[in-house]
DNA sequence: CGACACTCCAAATTCTGCTTATGATTCGAC
DNA sequence: GTCGAATCATAAGCAGAATTTGGAGTGTCG
């Protein structure tokens, strides 16, 4: 097997035509580049030079391999500048696996901004609820997911099982304020907050399996159990069914961001209640730069948003 | 720049799955490949490898530096092939410059013998006097010249002026004695050998520039200068001009072995007059190992021609 | 004929890379 | 759940390699 650096200093002397020409193009001292030639044609098992007065001339064995240096140095240098690409973030794939909401939101506005700086990075998006994009990145389909854990609930990250094998990271990015949606007629539209406790009689819609779930507890932390007419994890069925004055129901405020119904109106709701979403990642992924340029941007953009 | 063995070692560790296969697989040890891996991601500058439980994943530079891999190995080993089958004598191409009796004896039948056990080899054949084929050897435009020298002429080895620069090597192939080619009807063409002194009010036919300076030089060393009516260094003329009777010549054995005319004949001539039969080599295509076999060769067919 | 440039040679130093030994971790089996 | 096999990471130690340094010979050019 020949040495890369050998071909390399090989292809310069033949270029340069002399071993202190190459030498000095490739920063090495003379004896050095004689040594490596040397060694060179040991392992070749043929001359390859001849020496002809003051230049060199190459034997029909250093004829062959100077056409093989030009490939093997050229396929050398295209590996190097790709993943030069890929480390300098001129190129690189980033697998997103989000819940709807932030698809809608945190997604779309973090890929703004990343295509601006680096439009050589692209972005692939998968959905998936939270327990399941977690699993996902554990399988190595994503590299990043974005997912949401009401406070109390066994939390997102750690739902998994154990997380020491791949060493989960989780990366908080906001607090999603929970708003109760009202239909504009009901007696309670106008006020700038609704306490949960008063909504006791209400017919509630109900959101995701998790969603629904922490309704339920926020509720019988209030000392009731809500009634549940409707549960949906589609956020515009929901806000069409309050629409409807079917029932009122819990939405975070990411989700209110991008609906909007006129008969519809949020409002925070004592106490307040939130959800935080977070971003997952394996540690070891943290070094791939393409993957953590998105976290930062995801992190710029939840902070931007928090600060409304 | 990256390390040719990095890479081999890479590629094994991509088809084998692991570090310890790779290891087991090249003859090396496990943390050898650890750091040999840890080392090509450092120029890589990006991870190449992700830990999935007992196994590992590739990055996205790991992928592509995957794709690259098969490529630079792939060249890599066309080279080694290709100087492989130089060193071995399975290819090989070898410029020899001869004179025109030797291309027609010697280099005929150690092609013979070369191509028999070596098909791959290849010979290139161009022709030259002497004092040329000599020059051309320096001049890197052959790899074995063939020359023949009187004795007490200048040596064709020598004639390039100094030889300390490009080590001219000689290697004595065969001496060949000279015949003196008389017309068959001639009074001596019934003797075993002839006397030079016999010739003096002979006239003669002349070869080659040198070849004509070595008759007069032998002649005088005799006593006489002999009358030279012809020069001409085409064998075939010298031949037939004699077969005319128009006058007789000497002509070395090698030349004789192939050609033929039933109106001449040629006699040993007394004192016996010889020319020395060298192959010249520059020190450096020793290590050739075409060059050496097509040596090698030559030597074996001279030797076989002198002992007859 | 002298000066410069190039190459080779030999020795010493610096270095990189491999190995051995050890510890941590994971997966499969009982 | 626990034991055992297998894998990888790390540290220390050592050997071999590669480079640099210093010196000498030689051809080339002015």
């Amino acid at each position: 097997m020949f040495d890369s650096r050998h071909i390399k200093t090989f292809h310069e002397v033949v270029s340069a035509g002399s071993y202190s020409a190459a030498a000095r193009a490739l920063g090495y001292t003379q004896p050095a580049v004689t040594q490596q030639m040397k060694a060179l044609e040991r392992s070749a098992g043929v001359p390859l030079f001849t020496r002809a007065g003051r230049g060199l001339r190459l034997t029909e064995a250093g004829e062959a391999l100077a056409r093989h240096a030009e490939v093997i140095l050229g396929s050398l240098s295209a590996a190097q500048q790709q993943l030069g690409a890929l480390a300098r973030l001129r190129a690189g794939r980033v697998r997103i696996c989000a819940f709807p909401s932030a698809n809608a939101t945190l997604i779309p506005e973090a890929t703004a901004r990343l295509l601006a700086d680096h439009p050589g990075v692209r972005v692939e998006l998968m959905e998936a609820e939270p327990p399941e994009s977690v699993h996902r990145l554990l399988r190595g389909e994503c590299d990043i997911a974005l997912a949401f854990t009401y406070p109390g609930s066994p939390g997102a990250a750690v739902s998994g099982a154990e997380n020491g094998p791949e060493e989960l990271v989780e990366i908080p990015l906001l607090e999603d304020q929970l708003t109760v949606l009202l239909p504009v007629g009901h007696p309670y539209a106008r006020r700038h907050a609704v306490r949960l406790s008063d909504l006791t009689e209400e017919r509630w819609i109900a959101g995701c399996p998790r969603c629904r779930a922490n309704l339920l507890q926020v509720c019988a932390e209030e000392g009731f159990a809500p009634d549940v007419v409707f549960t949906t994890d589609d956020n515009l069925a929901v806000q069409s069914l309050v629409a409807a004055g079917v029932g009122v129901a819990l939405m975070p405020a990411l989700v209110l961001s991008f609906l909007s119904h006129r008969k519809v109106t949020g409002r925070l709701v004592e106490p307040h209640l939130r959800r935080r979403v977070c971003a997952y990642v394996l540690r070891e992924h943290l070094r791939v730069p393409a993957t953590a340029l998105v976290l930062d941007e995801l992190r710029a953009v939840a902070a931007a948003r928090q600060g409304c």
